[in-house]
DNA sequence: GTCTATATGAAGATAGAC
DNA sequence: GTCTATCTTCATATAGAC
């Protein structure tokens, strides 16, 4: 038993279930140290500050983003290889087991609560790397909203079909189909427009 | 002097804005006492909670959104209908100089806070008769995506374009055609498969 | 209609014993 | 590695004077 069960990972486990169910703000460490069994203080022990709970958690995630930039570095832009960014990001940021994407929700959800965090991360920045493969800056307004619109939907796939009684293959698969329909219709208005 | 002026006008006024700043649970009420140069417990002779602050601006919007419905409740769906529900929805929603915009991004970056209150006010089921009119209950899961979307990028369109230099009617107008590009692929998989 | 003053409670965080 | 005890700060909210 190195590796897992450790008490750290179980703290970031009931952290994430909270934040998810309640946000952020709403979620004191009280509550996370009652339903571990253990006390506040403790959380102190393997955790600075709040904050440094759910930046623990984004951190694997900006590291699977980070992947895909990397893979996207030497690309140009074809029809292409921007359906394979679409489908890249769409496998990095959900893939394992339900982590990924509870965090997706999360930072969709608590927008104002991890802003200061988000920025500390660059997170914005890395998306703007993939819009920018999609559309250039000076597109229309109808298509950088497309760029953006098409990896939005990667994250919030899965939650916005929540009463469909679906897996959740399924819902991914259908939110992938979304965006990738979002990429065919960029340039549809001003075709080659430079 | 009748109307206008009001106290009661002027703590939304700045509410909205710090709560848009900052966000709902970060925001205090003292804050909004000090923007205002008044105290804490003037608010509370004008508002009983913090909460009865935000539900009462998020009452107007509920109101544009029943006469949508409203207008919406004879009509059968048709490619012209459908396309007409969009165009009015997001008439309704982004109209007024801007409060109206400013609610529907508050409404999206705190849902948890106001998890509670959007419950009470049946946001989602007024939704649901939108989603509905655009897509059958049993359409493929793509298509059911694509109605919610469909709604979201009206909402979102004027703030994920907040680094594009145009005028919120240049936005709000991409926003309407990304939207209107997402209903025409509608039954683009499985076409009039019941 | 707005204020001062205060009640009450919970939050995040720390010190130091075990 | 976890505890008890405590600090500090700030929140929402109320009572009652002006």
């Amino acid at each position: 038993m190195g590796t897992r069960s450790d008490t750290r990972e179980k703290i970031q486990d009931v952290a994430l279930e909270l934040f998810g169910e309640q946000g952020y703000d709403k979620t004191s460490l009280r509550e996370i140290a009652e339903h571990l069994g253990v006390t506040k203080a403790a959380l102190y022990y393997h955790f600075k500050t709040k904050e440094e709970i759910i930046s623990s958690l984004l951190q694997a995630t900006g590291e699977r983003m980070d992947v895909v930039a990397a893979w996207l570095a030497d690309k140009q832009p074809t029809p292409e290889t921007r359906a394979e960014l679409l489908r890249r990001y769409a496998a990095a940021v959900v893939s394992d087991s339900g982590r990924h994407f509870r965090l997706m929700r999360l930072m969709q959800e608590n927008q104002p609560a991890l802003r200061e965090l988000a920025a500390g991360m660059r997170g914005q920045e890395r998306l703007k790397v993939f819009f920018e493969f999609l559309v250039e800056p000076g597109a229309p307004l109808a298509d950088q909203l497309r760029a953006r619109l098409s990896f939005m939907v990667l994250h919030m796939g899965m939650f916005a079909l929540k009463e469909a009684d679906a897996t959740q293959d399924e819902k991914q698969a259908a939110a992938l189909e979304v965006s990738l329909g979002l990429l065919d219709q960029l340039g549809g208005s001003v075709l080659g427009a430079q």
